[in-house]
RNA sequence: GGUGGCUUAGCUCAGUUGGUCGAGAGCGUUCGCCUCACACGCGAAAGGUCACUGGUUCGAAUCCAGUAGCCACCACCA
């Protein structure tokens, strides 16, 4: 018998089985038919080349949660996944593959190496999505989009050329974000700005055919090659005496122009600025204000060119140590003093990007932010917890162009064709370009080389996803009507402008709505040390290790759990081992419930002589056989589901996890399958064990229900244990319970609660008495008060087998027994005969603190209850609970001083 | 520089509209238990001036202001 329901439960077992038998049944894909009011979310579509890690996991696990509950409750629910073709990480990653034969991109050309990137894509953009099952996820794999399918590039295609029609999209020349290593440019939000220990060089220019100079302050000397002006404060006392002479660049060997420009500040650095248009986006604003030329100094891969003289070639970090040396030796620099500042860098590749003039796509951000800003701020669009709105509301309204071109071959083409002559225009095809530039059919037009930033694709997301646009012409689909707008949204908020103001702004846009109703932004997830978890760090473990030892379950269960709404989530991570421990909370959690149903389960099958199943059982409990424990365990059960929903509906994933751990392992384990046991008595009559044992079962299955989002698994698994021999036999939990207000009885949980405290305070009692464990001893409980006999008499059974007593009696009278372990809790006092000594001096330490801490609490309530405005202003239900609170706590304190005395008197 | 967040037991944190908090949980620590579901367990204990200062209020861990420390995001002057 004991076989047949294993003492540990070996989560890996299950999952796996469950899962595929989920994938064969296809439970999880949604029908646009369904007459169900629709619930959809979008996956946060993970890069092809991504690898699992724990941010996915608690991303993942979230959303699933919803996903099941709404299910539960009777959606028609979409889940919608994906992966986002990822342009620079991808491209890199077959060059990389590349560079292993000697070759790079150019070596096999444009159309070639596209076919290495598919073919890669094929064999592994599809890892990570193989990854998320592991975790059980309940998506709509039939839905499934890859940001570059045909359907969506062709959206992506429309959106250009409405975009580039409409005036919002222009071709422009700026100073860019370079990234010299993947060689393309960047949008501002792809780089990241780092503090850097640099050296501020101080140079001499000086005037032509003169020994005076202007001293020029400057981190970057490399760049002096580009250098065009040198500007100075017009009110700069120092200086504004030379405006319109000339000064030589160093090495350059070039004279410039001193020019006036309030761009130079007299209070930094020597009060000096050199302008080096094409490489410093400051500088390029002085430029065109003063009309300056412009010359570029650098390669795109970050080598100097033919301007920088005899340092031409060289790579820019290297020839600025180069450069300084150079100017040293020819005692052109003033001094040199360290200098902290802050280097943008590239988010991906890692490098130090190059501020860089180049010709680049960009749209136009201004009418698009205000129109996403819209709903945020009148509240269609909520975001949860609150306070990112701000963030929100700060960077559309301070927003500049983006820009959208980048320099690869992987990503969506930009569909724009130039004539010989430079004229050009956004079209679906050469022929489309030809009518619109009114050009004959002769006419050679050649398509920009440039694809767009992999972000110009994820912000249509809500709608592609949808088929949107699949075909390039039809604008409704099923799924937009059944599913969008989108109900939740889960994601990080490091990609809030990235992606999440793009995706309204675009829905807003196209379709006049909004995207999802609700944002729900994830913590970030920290080691124990406060570090973002990270490769190179190694602190960043392989969830699917993790899932393995721990269990899917576990892992979903103890993320969500640990992660609270809007903070960062700590994890103890071990580096060396690999190992979250913390996890182990999940691991157990699930261990409890295996063993509540374990133990259900064998009673079950001794109560019911095997092959019958209590949901079978007609003969229910009726409300007089309920007892005071089933009463209380009922009114605990739907105090729980209603926390549940007010916590899942305010996206306090945190206590909806601790909230179900709670009532599982303290209410039902602790308290309530104790005294089951001892309800559960054999001289019961056999129809009366049966149905008490239904009872059990169906707050068992109660239970079930309320984990299945956080723990599907396992909750199947005990689920079908238990349905195994009824007739129903549906292939998943169906039907979230809902609180019944009228189980709920806060007197009669408060009352309970008393009992659990007498009963702590015996159990204590006994230690103190150094009682052997299996030693039965007799007890005997006075209160004045009637209704505490009264409950206490009818909880008598369990209370005695809770405290281990031969003997529990009820009285109103305290006894006289002299020779007795006393002690009170709340009006309850508890009295132990015994047969040996007590430790006099012991017991009275221990009443003089409880004296203490009910003295300052009464005095405290006294001073409340004598103030004439509280008993004026605070609410009436406040002022008598206050009233029965202090009334109770005289009455605990005058026993305890009875007590007290006596026991001085020994 | 701007904005937002955090500061409650040794550690990680709950504490949702101020009164049911007569401050909680998990881990860790200490003591006792293989009690016929569970040692991934059971029972018990120790441990807190709720960062500091002031204010609002009949009443503050909870609201407001300031201070300190930590963190994040945005901007960025050579």
């Amino acid at each position: 018998m004991l076989e047949k329901y294993p003492k540990s439960y070996s989560p890996r077992e299950a999952e796996r089985k469950w899962y595929e038998i989920w994938q064969k049944n296809r439970i999880y894909e949604a029908s646009v038919q369904s007459t169900k009011p629709g619930y959809s979310i979008l996956m946060p579509p993970p890069n092809i080349t991504g690898i699992l890690h724990f941010g996915h996991v608690l991303n993942i696990t979230i959303q699933d949660v919803y996903i099941r509950w709404k299910r539960m409750l009777g959606f028609e629910v979409c889940w919608f996944p994906g992966t986002d073709h990822a342009g620079i990480a991808t491209q890199t990653r077959v060059e990389k593959e590349l560079a292993k034969q000697g070759l790079t991109r150019y070596d096999l050309g444009r159309e070639k190496f596209l076919e290495k990137v598919w073919q890669w894509k094929e064999e592994y953009g599809n890892i990570i999505l193989r990854q998320l099952r592991e975790l059980g996820i309940s998506c709509d794999w039939s839905r499934t989009l890859f940001t570059m399918d045909e359907s969506a590039s062709n959206a992506v295609r429309e959106v250009f050329i409405r975009l580039f029609d409409e005036g919002l999209i222009y071709r422009g020349k700026g100073i860019i974000n370079w990234s010299p290593l993947s060689q393309t440019a960047l949008s501002d939000e792809e780089v990241e700005f780092r503090e850097v220990k640099e050296h501020l060089y101080t140079l001499r220019y000086f005037f032509e055919n003169s020994s005076e100079y202007l001293p020029v302050a400057t981190v970057r000397p490399e760049t002096i090659f580009g250098d065009v002006a040198v500007a100075v404060n017009p009110n700069d006392e120092r200086y504004n005496k030379f405006i319109g002479k000339n000064v030589v660049v160093p090495l350059a060997n070039r004279a410039v122009p001193v020019i006036a420009d309030e761009y130079a500040d007299p209070h930094f650095g020597t009060g000096c600025v050199k302008i080096t248009p094409a490489h410093d986006p400051n500088d390029f604003e002085v430029g065109i204000r003063h009309n300056l030329p412009i010359i570029n100094s650098i390669n795109p891969d970050g080598t100097l060119n033919e301007y920088a003289l005899e340092f031409n070639g060289l790579e820019r970090f290297e020839a600025r140590k180069r450069i300084v040396e150079k100017l040293k030796e020819k005692n052109l620099i003033e001094r040199i003093e360290d200098y902290v500042h802050n280097v943008g860098f590239s988010q991906r590749g890692g490098e130090p990007i190059e501020p860089y003039l180049s010709d680049q796509w960009f749209v136009k951000m201004k009418p698009l932010a205000e129109i996403a800003l819209k709903p945020v701020l009148d509240g269609r669009i909520r975001f949860f917890p609150k306070h990112w709105e701000k963030t929100y509301q700060h960077w559309l309204e301070n927003i500049r162009d983006w820009c959208i071109s980048r320099q690869l071959w992987w990503g969506h083409r930009i569909p724009v064709y130039y004539t010989p002559d430079g004229r050009y225009t956004a079209a679906r095809n050469v022929d489309e370009a030809r009518k619109k530039l009114n050009l004959s059919k002769n006419v050679e037009l050649t398509q920009d080389p440039d694809v767009l930033d992999t972000w110009f694709s994820s912000w249509l997301w809500p709608l592609t996803t949808m088929r949107w646009l699949a075909d390039g012409i039809t604008e409704d689909t099923p799924d937009l009507q059944k599913f969008f707008p989108t109900d939740l949204l889960v994601t990080a908020p490091d990609i809030i402008f990235f992606w999440v103001a793009r995706m309204i702004m675009a829905t807003m846009k196209f379709k006049n709505e909004i995207p999802f109703r609700d944002v729900y932004f994830t913590s970030t997830i920290r080691d124990g040390l406060g570090r973002k978890l990270s490769k190179s760090l190694g602190n960043s473990p392989d969830p699917l290790m993790i899932i393995e030892k721990y269990g899917a379950d576990a892992t979903r269960f103890t993320m969500t759990y640990l992660s609270p709404l809007g903070q960062d989530l700590r994890m103890d991570i071990d580096v060396k081992t690999q190992d979250i421990p913390s996890m182990e909370i999940g691991r157990n959690f699930a261990n409890k419930i295996w063993n509540a149903g374990r133990f259900l389960l064998l009673k079950r099958d001794m109560v019911f002589l095997q092959d019958c199943c209590p949901q079978n059982q007609e003969r229910v409990l009726t409300s007089e056989e309920l007892s005071f424990a089933d009463r209380w365990i009922l009114s605990r059960l739907h105090s729980t589901i209603s926390k549940v929903y007010r916590n899942l509906e305010n996206y306090r994933i945190n206590e909806y996890s601790k909230t179900l751990y709670d009532f599982v392992w303290r209410d039902f384990c602790d308290w309530y399958i104790e005294i089951f046991k001892v309800q559960l008595n054999e001289n019961n009559e056999l129809s009366f064990n049966q149905a008490l044992m239904r009872f059990a079962m169906d707050l068992f299955e109660n239970i079930l229900k309320l984990i299945h989002p956080i723990m599907p698994f396992i909750s199947e698994e005990l689920w079908h244990l238990i349905r195994n021999k009824s007739k129903n036999k549906s292939i998943s939990l169906e039907k979230y319970p809902e609180p019944n207000e009228d189980l709920i009885d806060e007197v009669l949980e408060a009352d309970f609660e008393v009992i659990q405290m007498v009963v702590e305070e015996i159990r204590r009692m006994r230690v103190d008495l150094g009682l052997e464990p299996n030693k039965k001893i007799d007890v005997i409980l006075s209160t004045n008060r009637t209704n505490l006999i009264d409950m206490l008499q009818k909880i008598k059974a369990p209370i005695s087998s809770l405290v281990r007593a031969n003997s529990l009696e009820v009285s109103v009278e305290s006894p006289t027994n002299e020779k007795a372990l006393t002690s009170i809790v709340r009006e309850v006092e508890i009295h132990i005969p015994l047969t040996g000594e007590i430790d006099i001096n012991r017991e009275l330490e221990r009443i003089q603190k409880e004296l203490e801490r009910l003295n300052k609490n009464i005095s405290s309530i006294e001073s409340k209850l004598s103030n004439q405005t509280f008993l004026t202003k605070a609410n009436p239900e406040v002022v008598e609970r206050e009233k029965v609170k202090l009334e109770s706590m005289k009455e605990t304190l005058a026993k305890l001083e009875n007590l007290y005395t006596k026991l001085s008197k020994i």
